[in-house]
RNA sequence: GCUGGUAUAACUCAGUGGUAGAGUACUACAUUGGUAAUGUAGAAGUCAUGGGUUCAAAUCCCAUUAUCAGCUCCA
């Protein structure tokens, strides 16, 4: 017979053999490693026997299929565990997940942190038993029976979910049973490394109208020491969790008074206001325009809108003069607002007109999340009027000025595409004709995305980039938000070459998102350490002691006659003492002046990024931060911290 | 909103029913210094809020608020 493998080599054998043997016969280092096996692209075991060709693919603890496998197998462990010292627990699903996997169980109660712990010993307890892990399948029919016997209702469910005439698998070890598609490693004490590591609520097949079941986090690596630097790097990931800079770095503060109201302190403002300038900087050049539009405006404008029937339960009203009024949750209204104030030509057309807008929205409490989701936000919002044939233009432009930006903070990102919605307005022609817009966008460019279906705004579909914080946790930023219905609903226009009247077309966008939420990936990303044209103090004057003050006067007044943001530490402290807490506050240069440089007319400098750079003359050190601000250069971190 | 945690000084946290604690920061005084923590002293808390149990509550119970993890949501 003749094995195919997976990089396509070929191999022949004589007798039967096991798929163990085979890989045994491949390499002894693949036998060890093995962890699952797919024969003609079905889910066999390791010790299935083969007489005939087949196509075998055998994967290790290096492929992400076989993590897949360990992970999953360790989440039979525990479910395992669960039903030893809990019978009546009911059992929904397990899967694997990165880094480890989790189980959703059916319980009165949900796990106290000392079953947790008694759970765990009871799947080490499993896991020295080195039971065999066996796979049988069973006719959909008999397969219900089964697990109605068992009393698993979830399993039940999910049977019943499969087509008519599937065979269902199931995966044994002792006396432990579960519905499950495989693949599984062939015995429990495979299972090296895990951890479980929170519980936590989670809907049954995640739908809020569903009960709520408890879930188990567990890590599991096929390496112990995989398994410790996975919880080694959690560590230092909390370390750059943007609440707890924010604080420390005295950026902002989320205060009891304002839940999901983010008040800026005068360091936080600083980033921003500097976010905000260079935004303005690259959006003039971009060919758009600004304006700014009222936050509180009147009932009929929403109506019109469409945001009183689709989005009343998150904004906030009010009430003028016994009139209802709403605080706005976007700004495109205000925009068309303006729009209409003139008469358009198809020559204006494309019209690029921006706002930072504060708009305000009522997020569910359980939803807020430091400054990545807020109730209140500045969105740096523009809206692009346009003849239909400059669509897609238009959304490369887009697309190329929010690719700029980011790069400019060294961020990878993710693009998805998302579509038509259920509670959505207008017709479906309009639908098509948008998202193929936007998808011929993305494909010209050549772009990867991902498509979410049916995940798009209520007025039109959407172009997402995607941004990760510290625990790879994932945040939309910019949109590209196509949108036919607004210019109806507003009866915008313009006046065509044939002197008539005209619909425009129009775009959503946002490149930053929302700038608090482009702060807090800031802050993760740069773990508060930010180049220096963000950093809100960018150079630090250390006198050695009180006799030089005079001196340091004199090179601060030069640094802030060049702009520089510039502050001066004049406390009677220790020079080290005085390093210690200005390189704590991440500050990228300090420059310590005593007497040889008094006497030299020079400083002695400090970079956050290279430790003690030397003697420089004032002008010189001048000359080289400017230079670093105003090409907005990132500098790695060569010198270690504590 | 849901499930489960958490809430003590400006910050980080100890304190399991009997007088409120530590380190850091802050203030004062001394020290005038050379690249990550000078010393001494002082001030600082309605123990989140509101109820309840008890002779007695930071501590036990209930509710509320905020917050954390996850779920759901995210136009």
């Amino acid at each position: 017979m003749i094995v195919q493998l997976k990089d396509g080599s070929k191999i022949e054998f004589d007798n039967k053999k096991s798929v163990l043997d085979i890989a045994n016969g491949i390499s002894e280092g693949l036998a060890r490693m093995a962890c699952c096996a797919l024969v003609n692209g079905e889910v066999v075991d390791l010790r299935k026997e083969i007489d005939e060709d087949v196509e075998l693919s055998i994967f290790t603890f290096n492929d992400e299929e076989g993590k897949k496998a360990f992970r999953h197998t360790a989440s039979h462990v525990l479910a395992q565990a669960v039903k030893r010292l809990y019978p009546n627990t009911k059992l929904a699903i397990g899967p694997a997940i990165d880094n480890g996997f989790y189980y959703d169980f059916d319980r009165e109660e949900a796990f106290t942190e000392e079953e947790l712990n008694a759970i765990e010993k009871e799947m080490k307890k499993i896991v020295k038993e080195g039971l065999e892990i066996e796979r049988f399948e069973l006719p959909r029919k008999e397969a219900i029976t089964l697990m109605s016997e068992m009393g698993e209702d979830y399993k039940v469910e999910l049977i019943k979910d499969l087509p008519e005439d599937s065979k269902i698998s199931f995966y044994k070890q002792g006396e432990f049973l579960d519905l499950c598609a495989g693949p599984h490693l062939m015995n429990t004490k495979a299972v090296k490394a895990f951890k479980l590591l929170s519980v936590a609520g989670a809907y049954w097949r995640g739908n809020e109208n569903n009960k709520m079941l408890s879930r188990i986090y567990a890590t599991a690596f096929a390496k112990k020491a995989d398994q410790e630097a996975y919880l080694q790097m959690l560590e230092e990931a909390k370390k750059r969790d943007h609440r707890k800079l924010g604080k420390e770095l005295e950026l902002f503060a989320l205060l009891d008074e304002g839940p999901g109201f983010p008040f800026f302190l005068p360091k936080g403002s600083i980033l921003k206001n500097t976010l905000v300038d260079y935004w303005r900087d690259v959006h003039r050049k971009a060919g758009y325009m600004e304006i700014s539009t009222p936050i509180i405006l009147n009932k009929e404008l929403w109506l019109r809108s469409g945001h009183w029937a689709h989005y009343k339960d998150n904004m906030y009203t009010t009430i003028i003069d016994e009139a209802d009024f709403a605080v706005k949750p976007m700004n495109c209204p205000g925009s068309l607002l303006v729009y209409k104030t003139k008469q358009h030509s198809y020559r204006d057309l494309p019209i690029r007109m921006g706002e930072l807008g504060l708009v305000h929205r009522h997020e569910m409490s359980g939803a807020l999340h430091g400054l990545m989701r807020v109730r209140n936000f500045t969105q740096d919002d523009a809206h692009i009027y346009m003849l239909p044939e400059q669509i897609k233009d238009e959304i490369k432009g887009v697309i190329e000025l929010i690719d700029q930006i980011y790069s400019v903070f060294g961020y990878k990102y993710k693009m998805e595409l998302s579509t038509r919605p259920e509670n959505s307005m207008g017709s479906d022609e309009d639908w098509d004709k948008a998202t193929t817009a936007l998808k011929e966008a993305l494909d010209e460019k050549g772009l990867s995305y991902v498509v979410n279906e049916g995940d798009g705004a209520f007025y039109g579909p959407k172009i997402d980039f995607h941004l990760e914080d510290c625990l790879g946790r994932t945040w939309q930023c910019g949109t590209i938000q196509l949108d036919f219905q607004m210019p109806e609903r507003f009866e915008i226009d313009y006046v065509g070459k044939d002197g008539e009247k005209h619909r425009p077309v129009m775009i959503h966008r946002v490149a930053f998102g929302s700038i608090e939420r482009f702060i807090g990936i800031l802050i993760e990303h740069f773990a508060g350490a930010f180049p220096t044209w963000i950093s809100p103090v960018q150079v630090k004057i250390l006198p050695i002691s009180e006799k030089y003050h005079d001196y340091a006067h004199k090179v601060r007044e030069k640094l802030n006659d060049a702009n520089i943001r510039v502050e001066l530490d004049e406390r009677a402290e220790k020079i080290g003492y005085k390093i210690r807490e200005a390189r704590m506050e991440r500050v990228p240069y300090l420059l310590v002046v005593g007497q040889s440089e008094e006497e030299q007319g020079t400083v002695s400098v400090r970079s956050r990024a290279k430790g003690d750079e030397g003697v420089s003359s004032i002008d010189d050190f001048v000359i080289k931060i400017k230079d670093e601000i105003n090409k907005k250069l990132i500098i790695e971190r060569e010198v270690e911290e504590n």
